[in-house]
DNA sequence: AGCAATGCTTGATATAGATCAAAATATATC
DNA sequence: GATATATTTTGATCTATATCAAGCATTGCT
């Protein structure tokens, strides 16, 4: 099932009736842009997603990247149009919720609305860490709080937390992270020359979650 | 009332039952902490505060400052926890609404729920648009930015949107902007110096809008 | 398979803004 | 009302990271 809501089963039927089925999008395309009339709420079912915001002049600021079983849209709520655009990252499939049924659906179910509160509350504590993360850390520490990240929301799917493959490319992550694409390449030779993790490419593993902990100043990832 | 919610007659009378009324906090004295059991959503009466994140080792993130009429608490709802904290930055009067009770009358007012999420999707709005701030914008962008924020603020509340007092410090406003209060002296003077703005110390009037729209290279603040 | 396009890495140099230091002004305290 | 404390401002110097530049590796396309 698509969305991880922890509804009774009884609502589930109700759901299932909304939700528009398998939708895929192919590496590059769009999902949806900011100013688009508010359509769907998406839940991604495999493949991986980013989402960004932009100045007038051109600016871009990349606001999250997003796996298996998250969702998208959310902040389109409030004004009737999504406010950043999302952009598949490789082969993507999600389910989509149309926006007008949801206001009707969530009348019968309550759990649905306070669920996607939860949700909704979740991404602003998020959100929070990631201004943090912007406004006080050095490009180490966020590199290195990054790959943690990353690590825990494998971990939480049941893949492995120390081997994976980023799909977002180095220009992408040092968009999101505030840093040049350079210092991105730097740092990631400097943790590697360290043995703290071992890059080929794309793909990543982490050598010594203790030590990069250290390096992100946050506790140790459990 | 205190409560901008939107919400019918009938209902009202229900949520005036949930809301304790007139809670009163004197500069610097803390709302609540991070950690603390979540316990109530505040609504600002009158006065303003901040809210911030911190990372282990001290470093403090202020992630917004909040006038009348706006919320705090929201990001609590997830966990149960608060994941910010909150601190009144002059005497400041709030409505509590505790949180217990929270679910109980969501029940009894669906609108109730349906407002709540659409103010937190304009939260989340908000933190994407601090994030492109704090991640792609050079310092005076977002001192510009910033005053031009406020004063679109309190010209939503009927204050003017040209003369105000700021409630916090030039170290808070640093640290919300990620630079140092050393640059916002520096700018301030340099905006004054352009004849953008005329500040004595708190007090600041804002002289040409057109010009410091440009400087942040936002649209003019219609 | 071979070529083009894209993405990654490393090096050299430049700079916005941080940090350190200290004076000037305002606010709080007794 | 005088002294103490906190905030703001200005100046001098330093540094983390951006920017510019060029070569290398990989992927995709015909």
């Amino acid at each position: 099932m698509c969305l991880p809501l922890g509804l009774h089963a009884v609502d589930m039927t109700l759901l299932e009736s909304v939700v528009k089925r398998k939708e895929t999008y192919k590496r590059g395309q769009l999902l949806f842009r900011a100013g688009d009339r508010f359509d769907f709420i998406y839940a991604i079912r495999s493949g991986s997603v980013k989402t960004s915001v932009s100045t007038l002049d051109g600016r871009v600021q990349i606001t999250g990247f997003h796996i298996a079983g998250e969702l998208l849209g959310l902040s389109a709520l409030a004004s009737g149009q999504y406010s950043n655009e999302a952009r598949a990252l490789e082969t993507t499939s999600v389910c989509r919720v149309e926006a007008e049924r949801l206001d009707e659906l969530a009348q019968k179910i309550p759990s649905l609305q306070y669920q996607m509160m939860k949700i909704m509350s979740g991404q602003i504590r998020q959100d929070e860490e990631l201004m943090l993360l912007l406004g006080r850390r050095t490009a180490e520490e966020r590199l290195a709080e990054y790959l943690l990240g990353l690590s825990m929301r494998f971990a939480a799917r049941n893949y492995s937390p120390t081997q994976f493959r980023l799909t977002m490319s180095r220009g992408d992550i040092g968009n999101y992270l505030g840093i040049a694409e350079e210092t991105v390449c730097r740092i990631l030779t400097r943790f590697q020359n360290a043995g703290l993790i071992a890059t080929k490419r794309r793909d990543v593993s982490l050598i010594d979650l203790r030590q990069l902990a250290a390096v992100a100043r946050m506790a140790p990832a459990a």
